[in-house]
DNA sequence: TTGATAATACGCGACGTCTCGTCTAGTCGA
DNA sequence: TCGACTAGACGAGACGTCGCGTATTATCAA
């Protein structure tokens, strides 16, 4: 099967455009708020060119997410050596977006779109916690035997991610400490002080 | 300030069968699909009478947790005197449960319920896992010497809330074991075994 | 004690608005 | 010439508000 077609090939301005629209409307209104008309609008572009390459707005969020254009570098997982101190800072670091009304909402906006589609929900999962830092950072810290060989390490990860996603539906606020018992609930005896 | 008031009380059959409705449909349609309309023609009442007392669909569902009228008692903590062996066996019977579809939308449709509502979210918070079973379950446990005097209850319950919240969105297949290091993960030092 | 009156909850359903996802229609570049 | 593009009309459906007519209740005069 031959693969000339002819006439246009798909727009990569048009593609750039609709992703920046949908990043730019999710983190100042908020999932909810999120329609596809108004990215059309935001981006300039015709409805029907956002329905052609996405079934859902849910999808559009999901490639946004793919392309980093929604976490802000404040989400990074620190390494200064020691785990203990790395999950507490960055604990708290998130704990301190979560306390700014913006990156509450974007933080409460991924968990509402991840509700309604794998792919965010997967994305999440992997890009923020479990798959790209928090865990590979564990493996580290049992690999240089700063945590128990046999520690659980991808539910560690679950425990903190779904600590922080249920800290954002709670709504409640922060306790002093709160990073540090976190810390301590999770990697108890798995560490070597 | 007078209290009393002219004309017709509010109707409790009205009250009871908008909630009835709105559970039912909650459960077998899911939180994306409940609509007012829907409630108010399930319910046999006009639409009107539902926003005289609630603001929005999301507070429906709240009051429909706060009466208990979304939870099936397969949620319930048990107590055989073992923390360890109770928290194992809660949590392999919600993974069960988050294997069922209806479970499954279930648990997923109260999550995107408390991402728009904050009465829902902390009801979800305390009424399921945190205020009600899970934590007094704990308390008990240190009282009995089975954990650290001072282990940090709080943070141990919202992390294994979390982590199954985490699941529900990720919607990774439940690997076996994992409810035994979950627990592992969690408990660490805090259990004297 | 009785009946008139006023206030108000109720079911019903129309209204205007919004967004959805589909659909033409016309433009433009490879 | 083909196909992706912008623009926007379209029907469907849900939103939240409004007014209608009816039913129910407290107040008060006779």
């Amino acid at each position: 099967m031959s693969e000339h077609r002819q006439g246009p090939v798909r727009s990569e301005a048009a593609r750039v455009a609709i992703l920046e629209a949908t990043a730019r409307l999710f983190q100042i209104r908020g999932y909810e708020h999120l329609t596809m008309e108004g990215i059309a609008a935001e981006a300039g572009v015709g409805k029907q060119t956002i329905y052609r390459w996405w079934p859902s707005r849910a999808a559009l969020v999901a490639d946004c997410l793919l392309e980093g254009r929604l976490f802000s570098e404040r989400f990074n997982f620190p390494n200064t050596g020691d785990i203990r101190t790395d999950l507490v800072s960055w604990l708290g670091n998130v704990f301190g977006i979560l306390e700014e009304p913006a990156g509450e909402l974007l933080w409460r906006s991924l968990i509402a779109a991840a509700t309604e589609n794998e792919a965010v929900g997967r994305r999440l999962y992997e890009s923020l916690g479990i798959g790209s830092s928090l865990v590979p950072r564990l493996r580290a810290a049992v690999e240089a035997s700063d945590l128990r060989a046999d520690a659980p390490v991808e539910e560690i990860g679950e425990a903190l991610m779904g600590a922080l996603i249920l800290r954002a539906l709670s709504r409640l606020p922060t306790q002093p400490g709160s990073a540090e018992r976190l810390v301590d609930a999770v990697l108890g005896d798995s560490s070597r002080r």
